[in-house]
DNA sequence: TAAAACGTGATACACATGTACCATGAACAT
DNA sequence: ATGTTCATGGTACATGTGTATCACGTTTTA
Protein backbone atom coordinates (compact mmCIF):
# COMPACT_ATOMS: atom_id res chain seq x y z
CA UNK A 1 0.00 0.00 0.00
CA UNK A 2 2.76 2.61 -1.39
CA UNK A 3 1.13 5.82 0.19
CA UNK A 4 2.94 9.17 -0.44
CA UNK A 5 5.13 8.77 1.92
CA UNK A 6 7.60 11.23 4.34
CA UNK A 7 11.24 10.92 3.07
CA UNK A 8 12.65 12.93 5.12
CA UNK A 9 11.07 10.50 7.99
CA UNK A 10 11.83 7.10 6.29
CA UNK A 11 15.65 8.47 5.83
CA UNK A 12 15.88 9.63 9.81
CA UNK A 13 14.07 6.06 10.59
CA UNK A 14 17.06 4.50 8.87
CA UNK A 15 20.24 6.66 9.40
CA UNK A 16 18.34 6.01 13.34
CA UNK A 17 19.05 2.65 12.84
CA UNK A 18 22.80 2.76 11.38
CA UNK A 19 23.18 4.78 14.63
CA UNK A 20 22.23 1.72 16.88
CA UNK A 21 24.24 -0.80 15.41
CA UNK A 22 27.19 1.67 15.46
CA UNK A 23 26.57 1.75 18.98
CA UNK A 24 25.86 -1.84 19.98
CA UNK A 25 28.11 -3.60 17.64
CA UNK A 26 30.44 -1.07 15.61
CA UNK A 27 30.01 0.50 12.46
CA UNK A 28 32.20 -2.18 10.92
CA UNK A 29 28.49 -4.15 11.45
CA UNK A 30 26.67 -1.66 9.92
CA UNK A 31 26.07 -3.58 6.59
CA UNK A 32 23.51 -2.54 4.54
CA UNK A 33 21.57 -5.65 4.93
CA UNK A 34 22.03 -5.03 9.02
CA UNK A 35 20.42 -1.75 8.77
CA UNK A 36 17.30 -2.89 6.86
CA UNK A 37 17.09 -5.60 9.48
CA UNK A 38 17.31 -2.87 12.30
CA UNK A 39 14.94 -0.52 10.72
CA UNK A 40 12.62 -3.25 9.72
CA UNK A 41 12.67 -2.34 6.24
CA UNK A 42 13.46 -4.47 2.83
CA UNK A 43 17.34 -4.27 2.03
CA UNK A 44 15.87 -1.99 -1.40
CA UNK A 45 14.62 0.61 0.89
CA UNK A 46 17.91 1.38 2.37
CA UNK A 47 19.32 1.38 -0.90
CA UNK A 48 16.35 3.89 -2.49
CA UNK A 49 16.66 6.30 0.41
CA UNK A 50 20.71 6.38 0.08
CA UNK A 51 21.97 6.15 -3.37
CA UNK A 52 25.14 4.41 -1.85
CA UNK A 53 26.75 3.40 1.85
CA UNK A 54 29.00 6.36 1.66
CA UNK A 55 25.79 8.54 1.67
CA UNK A 56 24.11 7.07 4.38
CA UNK A 57 27.05 7.37 6.81
CA UNK A 58 27.62 10.84 6.33
CA UNK A 59 23.87 11.46 6.53
CA UNK A 60 24.27 9.37 9.97
CA UNK A 61 27.00 11.28 10.75
CA UNK A 62 25.25 14.44 10.29
CA UNK A 63 22.45 13.49 12.18
CA UNK A 64 24.59 12.24 15.07
CA UNK A 65 26.00 15.64 15.41
CA UNK A 66 23.20 17.57 15.71
CA UNK A 67 22.40 15.03 18.23
CA UNK A 68 25.27 15.91 20.45
CA UNK A 69 24.96 19.55 19.64
CA UNK A 70 21.25 19.25 20.70
CA UNK A 71 22.85 17.74 24.01
CA UNK A 72 25.64 20.35 24.77
CA UNK A 73 23.33 22.78 24.40
CA UNK A 74 20.90 21.61 26.50
CA UNK A 75 23.52 21.08 29.36
CA UNK A 76 24.72 24.69 29.04
CA UNK A 77 21.02 25.86 29.23
CA UNK A 78 20.62 23.66 32.35
CA UNK A 79 23.89 25.49 34.07
CA UNK A 80 21.83 27.76 35.37
CA UNK A 81 21.04 31.12 34.41
CA UNK A 82 22.66 33.58 34.43
CA UNK A 83 25.76 30.64 33.43
CA UNK A 84 28.71 31.15 35.70
CA UNK A 85 32.43 30.76 33.16
CA UNK A 86 32.57 27.25 35.51
CA UNK A 87 29.22 26.17 34.81
CA UNK A 88 29.52 26.72 30.71
CA UNK A 89 32.86 24.72 31.11
CA UNK A 90 31.81 22.19 33.02
CA UNK A 91 28.67 21.59 31.38
CA UNK A 92 30.79 21.43 27.67
CA UNK A 93 33.24 19.30 28.83
CA UNK A 94 31.02 16.53 31.23
CA UNK A 95 29.03 16.68 28.00
CA UNK A 96 31.44 15.02 25.82
CA UNK A 97 32.36 12.73 29.04
CA UNK A 98 30.73 9.21 28.66
CA UNK A 99 28.91 8.95 32.14
CA UNK A 100 25.17 8.75 31.58
CA UNK A 101 24.09 6.33 28.69
CA UNK A 102 22.68 8.78 26.33
CA UNK A 103 26.18 10.01 26.56
CA UNK A 104 27.63 7.15 26.06
CA UNK A 105 25.57 6.27 23.27
CA UNK A 106 26.65 9.47 21.26
CA UNK A 107 30.55 9.19 22.42
CA UNK A 108 31.10 5.57 21.42
CA UNK A 109 29.20 6.04 18.19
CA UNK A 110 31.40 8.52 17.39
CA UNK A 111 34.47 6.47 18.49
CA UNK A 112 32.74 4.21 15.92
CA UNK A 113 33.49 6.70 13.15
CA UNK A 114 36.51 7.78 14.34
CA UNK A 115 38.20 4.33 14.40
CA UNK A 116 36.67 4.64 11.13
CA UNK A 117 38.07 7.86 9.33
CA UNK A 118 41.06 6.70 10.61
CA UNK A 119 41.51 3.45 8.44
CA UNK A 120 39.64 4.67 4.88
CA UNK A 121 40.40 8.63 5.27
CA UNK A 122 38.52 8.97 1.99
CA UNK A 123 35.32 8.01 3.01
CA UNK A 124 34.40 11.31 5.29
CA UNK A 125 35.78 13.83 3.38
CA UNK A 126 37.01 16.82 5.08
CA UNK A 127 33.57 16.38 7.31
CA UNK A 128 34.60 18.70 10.13
CA UNK A 129 31.42 17.98 12.41
CA UNK A 130 32.29 20.79 14.73
CA UNK A 131 34.80 19.06 16.62
CA UNK A 132 38.46 20.03 15.06
CA UNK A 133 38.92 23.21 16.96
CA UNK A 134 35.78 25.20 17.02
CA UNK A 135 34.79 23.67 20.41
CA UNK A 136 38.69 24.42 21.28
CA UNK A 137 38.45 28.09 20.58
CA UNK A 138 34.64 28.15 22.43
CA UNK A 139 36.25 26.50 25.40
CA UNK A 140 39.21 29.48 25.22
CA UNK A 141 36.60 32.54 24.83
CA UNK A 142 35.24 30.85 28.10
CA UNK A 143 37.99 30.42 30.15
CA UNK A 144 39.09 34.10 29.28
CA UNK A 145 35.70 34.89 30.52
CA UNK A 146 36.14 33.44 34.09
CA UNK A 147 39.92 35.01 34.03
CA UNK A 148 38.36 38.21 33.49
CA UNK A 149 35.70 37.26 36.66
CA UNK A 150 38.72 36.41 38.92
CA UNK A 151 37.85 32.93 38.50
CA UNK A 152 40.99 31.58 37.17
CA UNK A 153 44.83 32.90 37.50
CA UNK A 154 45.22 35.58 34.82
CA UNK A 155 48.93 33.94 34.77
CA UNK A 156 47.26 30.72 32.81
CA UNK A 157 47.27 30.87 28.95
CA UNK A 158 43.55 30.45 28.16
CA UNK A 159 44.30 28.58 24.83
CA UNK A 160 46.81 26.18 26.14
CA UNK A 161 44.58 25.59 29.05
CA UNK A 162 41.64 25.06 26.64
CA UNK A 163 43.34 22.94 24.23
CA UNK A 164 44.39 20.60 27.67
CA UNK A 165 41.50 20.64 29.20
CA UNK A 166 39.82 18.83 25.91
CA UNK A 167 42.55 16.53 25.07
CA UNK A 168 42.03 14.98 28.44
CA UNK A 169 38.44 14.63 28.34
CA UNK A 170 38.74 12.97 24.88
CA UNK A 171 41.51 10.64 26.67
CA UNK A 172 39.24 10.16 29.76
CA UNK A 173 36.37 9.42 27.71
CA UNK A 174 38.16 7.00 25.26
CA UNK A 175 39.55 4.72 28.68
CA UNK A 176 35.72 4.86 29.65
CA UNK A 177 34.99 3.21 26.21
CA UNK A 178 37.63 0.57 26.86
CA UNK A 179 36.74 0.06 29.92
CA UNK A 180 39.47 0.90 32.26
CA UNK A 181 37.43 3.30 34.20
CA UNK A 182 34.01 4.32 35.22
CA UNK A 183 32.29 6.96 33.64
CA UNK A 184 32.05 8.48 37.37
CA UNK A 185 35.81 8.21 38.04
CA UNK A 186 36.74 9.60 34.76
CA UNK A 187 34.28 12.68 35.76
CA UNK A 188 35.95 13.23 39.23
CA UNK A 189 39.10 13.49 37.67
CA UNK A 190 38.24 16.13 35.27
CA UNK A 191 36.18 18.13 38.54
CA UNK A 192 39.03 17.70 40.59
CA UNK A 193 41.69 19.44 37.57
CA UNK A 194 38.81 22.10 36.77
CA UNK A 195 38.86 22.42 40.84
CA UNK A 196 42.60 23.29 40.19
CA UNK A 197 42.03 25.67 37.62
CA UNK A 198 39.55 27.63 39.09
CA UNK A 199 40.99 28.63 42.06
CA UNK A 200 41.63 32.32 42.79
CA UNK A 201 45.72 32.77 42.72
CA UNK B 1 64.49 -25.26 -1.43
CA UNK B 2 62.73 -25.89 1.82
CA UNK B 3 65.51 -26.42 4.49
CA UNK B 4 64.92 -26.59 8.46
CA UNK B 5 63.66 -22.56 8.32
CA UNK B 6 63.37 -20.51 11.73
CA UNK B 7 60.05 -20.52 12.56
CA UNK B 8 60.09 -17.23 14.83
CA UNK B 9 61.76 -15.53 11.60
CA UNK B 10 59.40 -16.07 9.62
CA UNK B 11 56.76 -15.23 11.85
CA UNK B 12 58.18 -12.18 13.02
CA UNK B 13 58.66 -11.63 9.19
CA UNK B 14 54.91 -11.80 9.05
CA UNK B 15 53.77 -10.09 11.65
CA UNK B 16 55.25 -7.18 10.84
CA UNK B 17 54.31 -7.42 7.74
CA UNK B 18 50.66 -6.97 9.30
CA UNK B 19 51.65 -4.01 11.32
CA UNK B 20 53.09 -2.51 8.43
CA UNK B 21 50.15 -2.59 6.40
CA UNK B 22 47.58 -1.80 10.03
CA UNK B 23 50.30 1.36 9.81
CA UNK B 24 49.61 2.22 6.41
CA UNK B 25 46.20 1.21 5.79
CA UNK B 26 44.45 0.44 8.72
CA UNK B 27 43.73 -2.88 10.33
CA UNK B 28 40.55 -3.91 8.37
CA UNK B 29 43.03 -3.45 5.11
CA UNK B 30 45.02 -5.94 7.16
CA UNK B 31 43.27 -9.50 5.27
CA UNK B 32 45.58 -12.60 4.90
CA UNK B 33 45.89 -12.12 1.09
CA UNK B 34 47.07 -8.69 1.82
CA UNK B 35 49.55 -9.58 4.47
CA UNK B 36 50.56 -12.06 2.48
CA UNK B 37 51.30 -9.94 -0.34
CA UNK B 38 53.17 -7.57 2.08
CA UNK B 39 55.11 -10.06 3.55
CA UNK B 40 55.80 -11.74 0.19
CA UNK B 41 54.95 -14.91 0.42
CA UNK B 42 52.01 -17.13 -0.57
CA UNK B 43 48.37 -17.07 1.45
CA UNK B 44 49.23 -20.45 2.65
CA UNK B 45 51.99 -19.52 4.52
CA UNK B 46 50.55 -17.29 6.56
CA UNK B 47 48.11 -19.35 7.67
CA UNK B 48 50.74 -22.07 8.44
CA UNK B 49 52.86 -20.35 10.91
CA UNK B 50 49.21 -18.56 12.25
CA UNK B 51 46.49 -21.16 12.28
CA UNK B 52 43.80 -18.13 12.47
CA UNK B 53 43.85 -14.83 11.68
CA UNK B 54 43.03 -13.95 15.27
CA UNK B 55 46.10 -15.16 16.40
CA UNK B 56 47.74 -12.98 13.84
CA UNK B 57 46.43 -10.04 15.13
CA UNK B 58 47.36 -11.33 18.48
CA UNK B 59 50.51 -12.09 17.78
CA UNK B 60 51.40 -8.63 16.16
CA UNK B 61 50.09 -6.74 18.82
CA UNK B 62 52.24 -8.63 21.38
CA UNK B 63 55.36 -7.43 19.17
CA UNK B 64 54.03 -3.67 18.34
CA UNK B 65 53.91 -4.19 23.00
CA UNK B 66 57.68 -4.83 23.08
CA UNK B 67 58.34 -2.31 20.35
CA UNK B 68 56.88 0.59 22.25
CA UNK B 69 58.52 -0.95 25.33
CA UNK B 70 61.68 -1.02 23.96
CA UNK B 71 61.10 2.52 23.05
CA UNK B 72 59.95 4.15 26.26
CA UNK B 73 63.02 2.21 28.26
CA UNK B 74 65.34 3.58 25.55
CA UNK B 75 63.75 7.54 25.65
CA UNK B 76 64.08 6.88 29.70
CA UNK B 77 67.43 5.83 29.36
CA UNK B 78 68.25 9.29 26.87
CA UNK B 79 66.89 10.98 29.89
CA UNK B 80 69.90 11.29 31.49
CA UNK B 81 71.52 9.61 34.59
CA UNK B 82 71.01 10.44 37.30
CA UNK B 83 67.45 10.73 35.20
CA UNK B 84 65.38 13.39 37.06
CA UNK B 85 61.70 13.03 38.10
CA UNK B 86 60.91 15.26 35.29
CA UNK B 87 62.82 13.93 33.05
CA UNK B 88 61.65 10.61 33.26
CA UNK B 89 57.58 11.58 33.27
CA UNK B 90 58.51 14.14 30.45
CA UNK B 91 59.98 10.82 28.55
CA UNK B 92 57.35 8.74 29.20
CA UNK B 93 54.54 10.92 28.24
CA UNK B 94 56.11 12.45 25.10
CA UNK B 95 57.03 8.76 24.10
CA UNK B 96 53.25 7.92 23.32
CA UNK B 97 53.01 10.73 21.36
CA UNK B 98 53.32 10.75 17.69
CA UNK B 99 55.62 13.34 17.21
CA UNK B 100 58.45 11.46 15.11
CA UNK B 101 58.53 8.84 12.39
CA UNK B 102 58.40 5.86 14.67
CA UNK B 103 56.12 7.25 17.20
CA UNK B 104 53.87 8.31 14.69
CA UNK B 105 54.02 4.57 13.24
CA UNK B 106 53.30 3.07 16.71
CA UNK B 107 50.49 5.46 17.98
CA UNK B 108 48.65 4.75 14.42
CA UNK B 109 49.17 1.25 14.95
CA UNK B 110 48.21 1.03 18.54
CA UNK B 111 44.85 2.97 17.55
CA UNK B 112 43.81 0.73 14.80
CA UNK B 113 43.66 -2.39 16.96
CA UNK B 114 42.04 0.52 19.14
CA UNK B 115 39.36 0.66 16.91
CA UNK B 116 39.85 -2.88 16.84
CA UNK B 117 38.63 -4.12 19.93
CA UNK B 118 35.79 -1.20 20.38
CA UNK B 119 33.85 -3.10 17.59
CA UNK B 120 35.25 -6.95 17.98
CA UNK B 121 35.58 -7.12 21.90
CA UNK B 122 35.79 -10.66 21.49
CA UNK B 123 38.99 -10.70 19.31
CA UNK B 124 41.08 -9.77 21.40
CA UNK B 125 40.99 -11.52 25.10
CA UNK B 126 41.34 -9.25 27.92
CA UNK B 127 44.88 -8.67 26.48
CA UNK B 128 46.12 -5.93 28.89
CA UNK B 129 48.95 -4.73 26.33
CA UNK B 130 50.57 -2.91 29.35
CA UNK B 131 48.43 0.06 28.93
CA UNK B 132 46.03 0.01 30.97
CA UNK B 133 46.41 1.74 34.59
CA UNK B 134 50.26 -0.35 34.65
CA UNK B 135 51.59 3.06 32.98
CA UNK B 136 49.11 5.05 35.07
CA UNK B 137 50.47 3.80 38.73
CA UNK B 138 54.10 3.93 37.19
CA UNK B 139 53.45 8.06 36.41
CA UNK B 140 52.45 8.84 39.73
CA UNK B 141 54.94 6.76 41.42
CA UNK B 142 57.78 9.36 39.79
CA UNK B 143 55.06 12.58 40.05
CA UNK B 144 55.34 11.53 43.88
CA UNK B 145 59.18 11.52 43.64
CA UNK B 146 59.18 14.42 42.25
CA UNK B 147 56.93 15.80 45.09
CA UNK B 148 59.78 14.48 47.74
CA UNK B 149 62.54 16.14 45.29
CA UNK B 150 60.76 19.53 45.88
CA UNK B 151 59.99 19.55 42.06
CA UNK B 152 56.15 19.83 42.73
CA UNK B 153 53.85 21.33 45.27
CA UNK B 154 53.07 18.87 47.63
CA UNK B 155 49.80 20.10 47.73
CA UNK B 156 48.98 17.82 44.28
CA UNK B 157 47.41 14.81 44.10
CA UNK B 158 49.80 12.35 42.22
CA UNK B 159 47.50 10.07 41.40
CA UNK B 160 44.61 12.77 39.70
CA UNK B 161 47.86 14.41 38.36
CA UNK B 162 48.77 11.23 36.52
CA UNK B 163 45.41 10.42 35.62
CA UNK B 164 45.02 13.76 34.13
CA UNK B 165 48.24 14.26 32.24
CA UNK B 166 47.85 10.45 30.74
CA UNK B 167 44.53 11.02 29.64
CA UNK B 168 45.63 14.51 28.47
CA UNK B 169 48.66 12.98 26.17
CA UNK B 170 46.54 10.52 24.45
CA UNK B 171 43.52 12.93 23.77
CA UNK B 172 46.67 15.22 22.06
CA UNK B 173 47.56 11.94 20.70
CA UNK B 174 44.26 11.42 19.48
CA UNK B 175 44.03 14.92 17.64
CA UNK B 176 47.54 14.46 15.90
CA UNK B 177 46.52 10.96 14.41
CA UNK B 178 43.20 12.67 13.27
CA UNK B 179 44.68 15.35 11.42
CA UNK B 180 43.91 18.65 13.84
CA UNK B 181 46.91 19.38 15.33
CA UNK B 182 50.80 18.85 14.63
CA UNK B 183 53.18 16.39 16.49
CA UNK B 184 55.18 19.45 17.51
CA UNK B 185 52.04 21.68 18.53
CA UNK B 186 50.53 18.78 21.03
CA UNK B 187 54.26 18.44 22.15
CA UNK B 188 54.19 22.13 23.04
CA UNK B 189 50.93 21.66 25.13
CA UNK B 190 52.00 18.67 26.90
CA UNK B 191 55.23 20.61 28.01
CA UNK B 192 53.68 23.85 28.99
CA UNK B 193 51.37 21.64 31.35
CA UNK B 194 54.39 20.09 32.37
CA UNK B 195 55.45 23.22 33.11
CA UNK B 196 53.19 24.16 35.46
CA UNK B 197 53.10 21.36 36.91
CA UNK B 198 56.52 21.06 38.01
CA UNK B 199 57.18 24.51 39.14
CA UNK B 200 57.96 25.45 43.08
CA UNK B 201 54.70 25.88 45.23
C1' DT C 1 -9.18 7.22 -18.57
C1' DA C 2 -4.37 6.58 -20.07
C1' DA C 3 0.32 7.27 -18.89
C1' DA C 4 3.93 8.53 -16.13
C1' DA C 5 6.06 8.64 -11.62
C1' DC C 6 6.50 6.59 -7.08
C1' DG C 7 7.37 3.05 -3.42
C1' DT C 8 8.66 -1.49 -2.68
C1' DG C 9 9.97 -6.42 -3.18
C1' DA C 10 12.99 -10.10 -4.73
C1' DT C 11 16.97 -11.44 -6.62
C1' DA C 12 21.28 -11.48 -9.27
C1' DC C 13 26.22 -10.12 -9.79
C1' DA C 14 30.85 -9.45 -8.99
C1' DC C 15 34.03 -9.48 -5.59
C1' DA C 16 36.59 -10.07 -1.14
C1' DT C 17 37.27 -12.71 2.90
C1' DG C 18 38.77 -16.56 6.23
C1' DT C 19 39.46 -21.15 6.12
C1' DA C 20 40.07 -25.99 4.44
C1' DC C 21 41.90 -29.32 1.39
C1' DC C 22 45.13 -31.61 -1.73
C1' DA C 23 49.60 -32.08 -3.75
C1' DT C 24 54.72 -32.17 -3.95
C1' DG C 25 59.43 -32.00 -3.24
C1' DA C 26 63.15 -31.54 0.11
C1' DA C 27 65.21 -32.98 4.59
C1' DC C 28 65.63 -36.10 8.13
C1' DA C 29 65.24 -40.72 10.88
C1' DT C 30 65.87 -45.56 11.08
C1' DA D 1 67.28 -46.83 1.07
C1' DT D 2 62.88 -45.83 2.46
C1' DG D 3 59.29 -43.85 4.87
C1' DT D 4 57.92 -39.96 7.67
C1' DT D 5 57.86 -35.22 8.77
C1' DC D 6 58.43 -30.43 7.21
C1' DA D 7 57.70 -26.37 4.34
C1' DT D 8 55.29 -24.72 0.66
C1' DG D 9 52.23 -23.97 -3.44
C1' DG D 10 47.71 -23.91 -5.53
C1' DT D 11 43.03 -23.78 -5.26
C1' DA D 12 38.32 -24.56 -3.79
C1' DC D 13 34.40 -23.43 -0.65
C1' DA D 14 31.09 -20.99 1.96
C1' DT D 15 29.78 -16.65 3.26
C1' DG D 16 29.08 -11.68 3.41
C1' DT D 17 29.47 -7.31 0.97
C1' DG D 18 27.78 -3.13 -1.94
C1' DT D 19 25.40 -2.41 -5.87
C1' DA D 20 22.42 -3.19 -9.98
C1' DT D 21 18.36 -5.02 -12.28
C1' DC D 22 13.81 -6.64 -13.12
C1' DA D 23 9.08 -6.68 -11.73
C1' DC D 24 4.65 -5.03 -9.86
C1' DG D 25 1.08 -2.48 -7.69
C1' DT D 26 -0.29 2.24 -6.28
C1' DT D 27 -0.70 7.03 -6.69
C1' DT D 28 -0.62 11.09 -9.18
C1' DT D 29 -0.91 13.72 -13.42
C1' DA D 30 -2.47 15.05 -18.16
Amino acid sequence: MPLRVDHEERRRHIAEALLRIADTQGLQAASMRAVAAEAGVSLRLVQYYFDTKKALLLDALARLGAQLQARMDAWIRAAGSPPTPRGIVTALLSCILPTDQESRRITRTYAAYHALVLNEPDVLDKQGTLHPDLLESFLARHLRAAQRAGEIDPARDPEMAAAGLLAMTNGLGSSVLGGQRTGDAALAILTHHLDELFRSP
